[in-house]
DNA sequence: GGTCAATGAAATTTCCAAAATCTTGTCTTA
DNA sequence: TAAGACAAGATTTTGGAAATTTCATTGACC
């Protein structure tokens, strides 16, 4: 059962017919790796090693690794070559805001704009995040309630006109996601998934009710916890385990 | 006498060095290309003339493109090579629209971080934009007054504490200008521009005495303003001239 | 003992050419 | 006449190797 997407508005590739050149299949990849937090805070992307883990030649890989530093999930840094973006606390808060602003505003406008087709949309997603196994239980496919549930948040805003908010969306979702899978997959407890499924349903009742304010207040409530919960797990981080990896040292500071 | 640039927000590239590969420097030189309206909305960027302009091999102009189309400047088709960006009215009011709205934020908080520095700043880049040459007369440099524009804009919002905002913004300028310069640099006359210079300095005024509801309001008219002209020079455009350019039928359309 | 320069290794960046893909024009056929 | 197949040309994409830069280590000198 293919995944029903109508050109997700969080992910604007070319989803319709799928990568057609290698550089945009390893983009993807790549792109879902550093989301993963499978790349730590500012370590550095070694060419040769990255070649041999996606199978490909350099040009491809770099093209990639471009598109990614335009994305500002990793940083270029002249000579010296690509790294995973570097993380701290206060740019994780910036993130937050801006998003919670930005997909405010989208949502917003979607519950103006959004007919029957887009309620639908909605609570096919939902259903599918429900059912989706929680993070914890992730055994062959890891990824697959972070996908649902940025299907969710995709489906919720889907109907909004501006095509440029959703892609500023989409962007400040998937270092989000990075913050929030970066070091703590093993942490997440379960009382807290159900928290968030409630949170979830909550919202989606407000938005299929058209009311906006209470719809655009839970959302900015959803992220202010997925916020505060960052912040607690940089903290227990930061008394733990000091220097976690390799130049994560401004990670934990600021 | 290089102009002063302390990291100007809205141009994030690495200012403080210039650029340390080819890549990057052809990257630049192909946005200001970009924002310019050297190339007209849709044309193929065909890489062997792109070679031969920029004078480079293909590895560096792939990488510049890349990041480009990352930013959505041009378009990458998937085996069928780049394009410069397409247009269309509909897009240029989504662009204005939300760089009114995100724009106007961070002069809000511009305003509440700035400090002293921070003014002198503006009344620097405001010097700077009303001594230099307008736009119509560019003999050597036809970029001129383009630069201490974007200048001028950027030391207003410098003290933003939201990097990500600032970057978002930056991009949305991007297209602003490529919109505003695409086709319609003859048609500038004299008239429009004294108005903008009035706009610019009421607005700096605005912003030093610290009015925050005015400057806001302010920026959004000015914004607002140069969204009509470009609406109304599109209008204009659609009427003489049915299909300017190459595959640019979309571009007078919606 | 500490600072600085030189040397060599490692990594990135760039050029280049082969391979894969798309486009265009022509010819055939219904 | 229109539709389709085929081939030639053009263009993009990709992998590998050369050139350049950075980084670490060693040694010399003050």
């Amino acid at each position: 059962m293919k995944r029903a997407l109508a050109a997700s508005p969080l992910r604007d590739s070319a989803a319709d017919t799928g990568p057609r050149t290698v550089a945009e299949a390893v983009h993807e990849r790549l792109r879902a790796d550093l989301m993963a937090g499978r790349y730590g805070p500012g370590e550095a992307l070694r060419l040769e090693p990255l070649m041999a883990r996606y199978g490909c030649g350099i040009s491809p890989l770099r093209e990639a690794l471009n598109r990614l530093a335009a994305e500002r999930l990793v940083r270029a840094v002249g000579q010296r070559g690509f790294q995973a973006a570097p993380v701290s606390l206060a740019e994780m808060w910036d993130v937050v805001r801006l998003r919670q602003k930005l997909e405010g505003e989208a949502l917003a406008a979607a519950m103006s704009a959004g007919d029957a087709r887009w309620e639908s949309e909605i609570l096919a997603a939902f259903h599918r995040l429900a059912k989706a196994p929680p993070p914890e239980r992730d055994r062959a496919d890891p990824d697959s309630w972070e996908r649902s549930h940025r299907d969710f948040h995709a489906a919720l805003i889907a109907a909004c006109p501006s095509a440029w908010l959703l892609h500023f969306v989409g962007i400040l979702y998937g270092h989000t996601e990075r913050y929030r899978r970066i070091r703590f997959e093993r942490t997440l407890p379960k009382k807290l998934v159900r928290d968030v499924e409630a949170e979830h349903r909550e919202l989606m009742d407000a938005v299929l009710a058209r009311d906006k304010r209470r719809a655009v207040r839970l959302l900015s409530e959803h992220l202010e916890k997925t916020g505060s919960f960052i912040a607690r797990e940089f903290a227990a981080a930061a008394a733990g385990e000091p220097a976690p990896r390799r130049r994560a040292r401004a990670g934990a500071a600021a």
